[in-house]
DNA sequence: GCAATGACGCTCT
DNA sequence: CAGAGCGCCATTG
């Protein structure tokens, strides 16, 4: 399957002003579960023409995503900010009250059993 | 074509 | 709660 810019961006124009939704999130309501990362490049690759409020768009943890500039991360911050977010002493948003909760639309999938994460060491390898 | 990279997220320590 | 590891996959060199 690929994977639309448009349908990103049309996710997140969706995002209300004064509120802030998850990579995961968008990626999900654009209909590709699991890629967020996706959803980070083509904001990234957003030539920012303001049709687009991409500075909704934060990590899973409520903060805004580290960047290359410095810059970048504070300017964003600032138009939270400006629509009425307030962050936390540990420059996060506290996405229970700020979070936006899609009416409608497209509800969230059923998630994929979660693999096994612990197949690095096998007890083997203790061995040596 | 192959390897590295990254605005992410989840699980296990 | 913080860090480490790993899966994810479009882009890039």
């Amino acid at each position: 399957m690929r994977v639309s810019r448009e349908r990103i961006y049309a996710a997140v124009r969706r995002i209300p002003r004064g509120r802030v939704a998850t990579y995961g999130q968008i990626a999900t309501l654009a209909g590709f579960p699991r890629l967020a990362r996706q959803v980070g490049y083509a904001l990234a690759a957003l030539d920012d023409d303001g049709s687009v409020p991409w500075q909704r768009v934060v990590n899973s943890r409520g903060e805004v995503s580290p960047r290359g500039e410095p810059d970048a991360e504070r300017f964003q911050r600032a138009l939270l900010e400006a629509e009425g977010i307030v962050f936390g002493a540990a420059g996060r948003i506290d996405l229970a009250r700020f979070g936006w909760k899609p009416r409608g639309g497209r509800r969230a999938a059923p998630r994929r059993p979660p693999r096994r994460a612990d197949r690095r060491a096998t007890p083997d390898a203790y061995f040596l």
